[in-house]
DNA sequence: TCCTTCATGTAACTAGTTACATGATTAT
DNA sequence: ATAATCATGTAACTAGTTACATGAAGGA
């Protein structure tokens, strides 16, 4: 049995207490969504995997006619989950950006587009800053600092892309050369 | 016939100059691979969906026994990749980071783990941004300044992320609250 | 001689997305 | 009424990685 991140995302968001696979995908759209996507079309069966594999345990919470499944941790999840928190080996990173994929070859374009396109990108980025400010209050009130700091970075981050393309349209703009 | 990312990642190559698969993927490796990376395994099964479509066509340049086939791009590829270029249409972007997600997760940890944690972060990030500025030189030696410009981007995006890392392990290491 | 680079390719696999299907409950 | 949200799930698809195979040319 090999686990992949999203394994973990699972898993972790299990270790902060018992839910759905609904409840599961909420929290992940809220919260890791901007470094670790997960779709109900993985969750659903990695709860079953990982129920197979003995690291989580389901019991029925329906309330009435009204179906819903909640899982917890089991003993031996939480050590398999604290195993890999605790290993600080170096794991890969993906970026995948077909704007900036774009803005690459976009030497090709007439300077008008590629300043159409910088402004673009550059408003790209500060939204998902603000989109993730949103949920701010809600990150700083809790007493998870982690989970604060990692939602501070990825504002950081989308603020400081924003910002960068952003100068380079004025430079363009401004004819200014590129210094190298 | 529908063209991904990575189509046009082909097609742009191309666009530069007609080159060979193997090329194609020595190229990407120094320039668009910190953003879209792409491997043999898509490239050489590409070009030949590219050929059948029509936008590159196919020479051989085999010299002696040692095979080697260059392609180019037809007038129809390249109308295609300008229309792309120029679309300004925002699209997907995605960042997997199997190190933040445990960063994410590790207000379970000991503060001396994720300490650790932190510094080998900001180092990793460190090497990547060392590893880009390598090739810098080489990307100011060419006339197309939008490449030079995407190279600094992933340079000076590395550096930041090395920055927040560092700063980060710093103030927990002086006790420092999060500030909210 | 042997290692590295040049050069092409495929098969099997892994991961993830999308679209769809179903139906109950709650809020407007 | 009806729209939104709660809740679960799957099948088909798409994209990409990895491991393998082959072999020539050039440099140490």
């Amino acid at each position: 049995m090999d686990l992949g991140p999203t394994s973990y995302v699972v898993l972790g968001m299990l270790a902060l207490g018992p839910r759905s696979g609904y409840d599961i995908k909420q929290l992940a759209d809220v919260s890791t969504r901007h470094f670790w996507a997960v779709s109900y079309g993985q969750i659903y069966p990695e709860l079953r995997r990982l129920e197979g594999a003995g690291l989580v345990r389901s019991e029925d919470a329906s309330r009435g006619t009204r179906q819903r499944t909640i899982y917890h941790l089991t003993a031996k999840g939480k050590q398999v989950f604290n195993a890999w928190v605790g290993d600080p080996a170096i794991k890969k990173l993906e970026l995948r950006d077909e704007m900036l994929l774009k803005l690459f070859f976009a030497d090709a374009m007439p300077r008008k587009d590629t300043a159409r396109h910088l402004d673009a990108m550059s408003r790209r980025h500060h939204l998902l800053a603000e989109g993730l400010r949103a949920h701010e209050p809600m990150a700083a009130n809790q007493p998870h600092r982690m989970k604060y700091e990692v939602m501070r970075f990825g504002i950081g981050l989308h603020e400081w892309c924003s910002d960068f393309y952003a100068r380079l349209a004025r430079d363009m703009e401004q004819g200014r050369e590129a210094k190298r």
